[in-house]
DNA sequence: TCGCTCCTTGTAAACGATTACAAACTGAGC
DNA sequence: GCTCAGTTTGTAATCGTTTACAAGGAGCGA
């Protein structure tokens, strides 16, 4: 490519122009080579090169119909769980010659926007939601006025019928986990849950009931918000009651965190006291102290296979899950229960 | 806005003879609404609303030579410490109406591009660039082919001039370790430090040479990559020294993680037996046993500064260099040292 | 040589906005 | 009513591609 100090890019005309041919064969070369004659073929690549050229993306956009950008909307970019799913996108993106727009649920509201307004706007290729909190009316809107819309949830998802999805299997999680503790001997377990009104919370606590019907065990909740501070309050409740639970479930990691110090604090220690099993496989959970038991989320497949079935143009098979499977991650946070086996 | 199942976009054309203008009125009341009598405005913005019209990117984009978006380029995008610096630009260049899209520098490389290509075409207004890796040779290319660029570099920073910067300062934040830790009595203090091609590894070497000459200390350091497994590696090395140091510096969160585990299993505790601090103050760090005590970079100001820097069109600033205040968190993995103190 | 097919190539019309320029209108001052 | 300046409006060119269509040329059989 040339060094050359020019003020104003190549285009389509320079190139032709320098190789001596017109701007059909040009654009010919690019996008279908083979309909090209070997000998203006190279010419028009020795142009290229030449001139320094690279196609305008909006020109071409225009032209196409196409942007060759995919949006991904996040409920929170500042939430680290995110980061693997968005490397995950962005390794089968970026080969396919799409890019990657990334813009938050929160913003495109606060700005007085809705989603299907902004998705418009942007005309993008096709968008990955990882937010389950997006309005139904948004949705039902998409459906109406765009059903060919190439939309993909992945993570989280929604109720209103008609997007594909891809999630982890979130209920066989929570089985797995309730499975550990009862094999451990554990027959008084708690699960701190999810906020209330999200789709994981549901799948987790579904999970968690087929488990304890299977197993013949009580149900017990108490309920919290993924949060940190939601293992701290935990904590609290949990120090205070009489008859305290053996194992606790923890519907995401950082909530047993947060649980795991705020027993410390009350001086009750994992996994000697209770053990706690967590949710997600973070980076950090293998070395907390104790190393925490967990389910373990597939951050990167949940990413990547969004992204394969966007560009499969997934919006077609409206009804597809995709279930990218957990498992379960044995750590030193949950141990044998001590107290003996009731019945 | 309509909810009609109209097939294609409204356009310039269909709002103006809905509203019978011209186009130009339409793309007047849009961009210089005081241009525009108060009668036809209103019209205009009727028609826009019973349209559902809503301006094409790509062909503004290709009349204006303007893109709104704006590229981030990060070395890893599943590294969890640039979550909080992306909210932060994300914060900034939303309501900007500016679209934020991000690429890995090496899926570039990978293809085959280089940065200079990509930038060029991706046409975007701009370029926020938290990798200070990136080859030379692609920056001189830009200063030279480019020279109004409007690139800002965030977080890492090159050695190249001609490129505005955001930055934490870490120096500062090196002295204010090692005075920490000076000041609670320690004497052999050692730094594990990031990759040795690094500019914040020597940043932060920098600091702890001027601390150590100002305080009369030698310096040690054992030479790691900001990762868990060199934390656990320079655990081995300190366990074997026959003159163990009484406290540590770790250059990153992460290496204090891995160094603080590595330790426990050699039966060495933090912080009765060494102190250790780190750097960076994770959100996981404050919840570590023991917590953490560290230096905090203000992650979010330095995503929001570098995109107000590059809104500002600091390229133009090629000199600049924005320091973003550290400050130090004292929390348990540092205590007073035990040994008496020498001379 | 003619006529036919098949392969390459070029011409020119889109795509949907913005904006320079000119025309039309407004009202004030005489 | 006429002139002039200032405001508002419209016309049409332009941005840089892609691609339908037509035309030119090559090869081949008769």
């Amino acid at each position: 490519m040339s060094l050359k100090t020019n003020q104003k890019a190549a285009t389509v005309q320079d190139v032709a122009r320098h190789a001596n041919v017109s701007t059909a064969t040009v654009s010919r070369t690019l996008s279908a080579p083979d309909s090209v004659s070997a000998k203006k073929r190279q010419a028009v690549l020795d142009a290229i090169e030449a001139t320094g050229y690279r196609v305008n993306r909006a020109a071409r956009s225009l032209r196409t119909q196409r942007s060759n950008n995919i949006l991904v909307l996040l409920p929170n970019l500042g939430n680290p769980f995110f980061s693997l799913v968005l490397q995950g996108i962005v390794d089968v993106l970026t080969p396919a010659g799409q890019s990657l727009v990334v813009a938050e649920t929160r913003q495109i509201y606060n700005a007085g926007d809705d989603l299907f307004s902004y998705y418009r706007a942007q005309r993008a290729d096709g968008m990955i939601i990882l937010d389950g909190g997006v309005p139904a009316e948004s949705l039902n809107r998409f459906l109406a006025s765009q059903p060919d819309a190439n939309i993909v949830f992945a993570c989280e998802w929604t109720n209103v019928d008609g997007f594909p999805s891809v999630r982890s299997s979130n209920e066989d999680g929570a089985i797995l986990a309730i499975q550990h503790l009862y094999d451990a001997g554990h027959r008084n377990i708690i699960q701190i849950t999810g906020p209330k009104d999200n789709v994981l919370t549901h799948a987790r606590i579904a999970g968690h009931e087929t488990a304890c019907k299977k197993l013949g065990l009580e149900m017990h909740y108490i309920e919290g918000d993924f949060s940190l501070d939601a293992g701290l309050q935990a904590a609290k409740q949990i120090k205070a009651m009489s008859d305290k639970p053996t194992a606790i479930f923890c519907a995401s990691d950082v909530i047993a965190f947060g649980l795991i110090s705020g027993l410390a604090r009350c001086g009750i220690h994992v996994p000697e006291d209770i053990s706690v099993i967590g949710f997600d496989d973070l980076e950090f959970s293998e070395h907390f102290v104790p190393p925490l038991t967990t389910i373990r989320q597939d951050r990167v497949a949940l990413g990547t296979t969004a992204a394969q079935v966007l560009l499969r143009g997934g919006a077609s098979k409206a009804d597809l899950v995709e279930m990218i499977p957990v498992r379960l991650i044995e750590r030193s946070s949950t141990q044998r229960a001590k107290t003996k086996i009731s019945a």
